[in-house]
DNA sequence: GCGGATATACTACTTTAGTTGTAATTTTAA
DNA sequence: TTAAAATTACAACTAAAGTAGTATATCCGC
């Protein structure tokens, strides 16, 4: 839908996103660490939109990377999404502050991947002006449109690998129901299925305990 | 399959437990912290088969309180269930050493917790003898087939939301064939479809990256 | 080179899941 | 006390996933 965005990608195992991004439109280009992520950020002929960054690489990680590439006048508004593994991401991301945009956490769901993407391209798009840090919560329930409790509770038996059957049974309500529930959930996490809103839900934390 | 076993379940929020063993021919009893676990488990007139016991607790928490009941003599020999939370199994898994023989990451799935159980009792009745640590790999492979390397690769595009199709055309191979290494994923994992098999892919850290 | 495991593939199913659109009740908040 | 969410529900689908049994190359180790 959006003009096609020139993708920078600082990852040193980038292989699945390098074969993913150019199928919805997107033109990449592959760092295999930070050193090299700048060199090519910074290149005279170069043009980036945004850059997705992973935290753990060789050399320089995530966060140096990050700052170096905030430290650079020019640099200090690209769009940078960070992507964290399912770990680390607790403490560290509060490296946010730090001048990231927006940030996933390993393995991710591609669609939502998109979704963050072209969020930061049409912001980015309409405010040129200057680079605002984002705040945690902000980015915690970013783009994503908040479940109703029962849509949550629903995720949440989803995810303890619970059929539409199952839930029916146990919320004393309709399959049709659970499915017209889930269907809500999945437009509003933007996800394509119940695997995906699996992987996202424990990704984002949504379903706790 | 097995006689009926009682199971002591230690955990301040066992709702979910408490209503899914029975069905399966579980007598359950529930203590909400570890001092009433203790408490219960060395009554008169009880005879457990097994203790599921939470690491996160008030009071006294789960680590505490599998050193207290391996402490008493009579109880060094009963199996006993780490549940642990995705987040904190890293390093406190180790706490295995001291006297747990198995654990399961929240939320698991049911049907590789009742195979952990079911694999447990039955370990128990024939070796009455001395109860002896299980070393960590074990536990970490325990119980759950090895998956081929093809098997792997599946499990792991599954884990990133895939579908059937998608992951036919990533690696070039008919969608049945893609069914069909499911299908023996499934048997091996003891799981009944995808979600479940990513979650526990995810618990097990059977998919890296 | 033989046997076993692995990877591929097929047929012919059955069963779940997911979509679209619509709509009646509750709740809840302004 | 209304207007807006939220929850429940249905029909009538289509699509995807999962099952069962069988079968053929191929690779790998001994």
């Amino acid at each position: 839908m959006v003009a096609i965005a020139k993708i920078l990608i600082i990852d040193d195992n980038a292989k699945y996103l390098a074969d993913a991004l150019p199928l919805y439109g997107y033109e990449v280009e592959i760092a295999k660490d930070g050193l090299q992520g700048i060199k090519k950020l910074t290149a005279e002929n170069s043009s980036f939109d945004l850059v997705l960054l992973d935290v753990m690489m060789p050399n320089m990680d995530g966060w140096e990377t990050l700052k170096a590439i905030r430290q650079n006048k020019k640099f200090e508004n690209i769009p940078i999404i960070m992507i964290t593994a399912i770990n680390e991401e607790q403490k560290e991301i509060s490296g946010l502050k730090f001048g990231a945009d927006d940030y996933v956490v390993k393995p991710f769901i591609l669609p939502n991947l998109l979704a963050r993407i072209e969020a930061l391209l049409r912001r980015s798009s309409w405010q040129k002006e200057k680079h605002t840090n984002v705040d945690l919560k902000f980015v915690k329930e970013g783009n994503i449109e908040p479940l109703t409790s029962r849509e949550k509770e629903i995720l949440k038996m989803v995810s303890q690998g619970a059929s539409n059957n199952d839930i029916a049974e146990k919320l004393y309500v309709r399959e049709v129901t659970v499915k017209t529930h889930l269907n809500s959930i999945f437009k509003k996490l933007k996800v394509k299925n119940r695997t995906q809103a699996v992987l996202l839900a424990m990704q984002m934390r949504i379903i706790e305990d």
